[in-house]
DNA sequence: GGGACGCTTCGGCGCGGGACGAAGCGTGCG
DNA sequence: CGCACGCTTCGTCCCGCGCCGAAGCGTCCC
């Protein structure tokens, strides 16, 4: 009757514990198993049959390290899908002060699975398209490309592999959009890595913006708005 | 902690049931509530239940037609995500000949949400490239602007809205891509009204290609292999 | 207006699965 | 070499939720 188990794939997100824990791997990194089971709040050995449920449903990778197991998003695919699907996703109401802040943060700049989101991923993506560096249908001009590689950018990395290279992600702080694809993972990497944003904490998709970094966009005509 | 609950939505589909009656909605057709409780193979109250939730949850959306209630897919953006989803949801084993045999259609024409693909997809693509009817970028060249307005495509249309415009798929039977975004939606609709392909069953993605598809492909050049 | 039909709401049943603690296994440090 | 640590496996409990049947509400047909 059916081609691909969507139920399957569906309730292994669908456990408030294993979503927490795939929500802080979509921040990029891999984590160990002792650090997920802290962020979904939950004994190291429910956490582990969590674990094993997801891998077993090819949603993360695991790699032995020592003693520790670090788990990671399996692939572009699997975060492609958890990127839509938090797309129509109910915001979650707001019920602290302290998440409120946690949320004003997330707003201002966070990765989208990979790549920059957020008032700071949005002014990149106009500031890109501004200054010629993308053509409007999303490919790198040779004057985005010099720029790019001032940055530590290999574009043409980015442009291997399957992955979509580049392409609008309408953001839902912004309902504007910034820039995804493996181009926008590769740029934000180079720019996390030039010290223009630094992760704020382990178990949040949350970025800070450097000095550096304020120094940089403002520069590129970024426009941060009124939180600048 | 979080910005949107990605459990809630995964809780949604990850039932067997409320999935086989989003995979049938994925066929693009609205369907009234008993027919989605006998494709589930669930009572009809049942279904009704699990209705109510897809509709709280944003997932699909309802309009009542006398005494029929038909629901559908929400949005383009559920849409996409479902599609995201199912190319990550491993393939469901094969257990009887007549699934076997749907399997075979699925793989020669089908929809992927509302576009497309199997190796019917797959060859339009290719034939579309091969023509200059689109360019490398999935831009739409006069020639191509011409020829999809002799199939009735309303080119303008699917560029208005904020949804991707065109963009290359990953075909799961093909692994290769087909067209997707709302040029692909548009396109499908056309060659379905033009009457090269038709719509097997109501719980199916699964199309047929008609005499008149199999010409108009034909002509194009557009290669279906030995499936031909 | 009456009856058939489509859908939803409600009450109650039963099972799947998520939680924990204890125990087992492998790795690294002192 | 032995203990501490990180992780997994196993056994057990129990809550949540998907299922159905009965009843209620609205719509269409005769």
């Amino acid at each position: 009757m059916h081609d691909t188990d969507l139920a399957a794939v569906g309730a292994l997100i669908g456990d408030p514990s294993r979503a927490r824990m795939l929500d802080a791997l979509m921040g990029g990194r891999a984590l160990a198993a002792g650090e997920l089971a802290t962020i979904a709040g939950i004994g190291a050995s429910t956490a582990s049959e969590h674990l094993a449920r997801l891998r077993e449903g090819g949603l993360v990778d695991v790699v032995a390290q020592g003693r520790h197991r670090y788990y990671r998003i399996a692939g572009p695919d699997v975060g492609a899908a958890l990127e839509a699907l938090s797309h129509v996703a109910p915001p979650r109401p707001v019920r602290s002060l302290r998440q409120a802040g946690h949320a004003q943060a997330l707003a201002f700049a966070r990765t989208c699975y990979d790549h920059l989101a957020g008032v700071c991923g949005v002014a990149l993506h106009d500031a890109l398209l501004a200054h010629d560096w993308l053509t409007p249908a999303y490919d790198v001009t040779p004057v985005g490309a010099a720029g790019l590689a001032g940055w530590g950018v290999d574009v043409a990395a980015a442009r291997a592999g399957r992955r979509s290279f580049a392409r609008p992600c309408l953001d839902w702080t912004e309902r504007r959009p910034h820039l995804a694809g493996s181009l926008a993972a590769g740029i934000t990497d180079g720019l996390v890595r030039r010290g223009w944003f630094v992760r704020r904490a382990v178990d949040s998709r949350a970025l800070l913006l450097t000095d550096a970094g304020r120094a940089g966009l403002a520069e590129l005509g970024a426009d941060l708005g009124s939180s600048a």
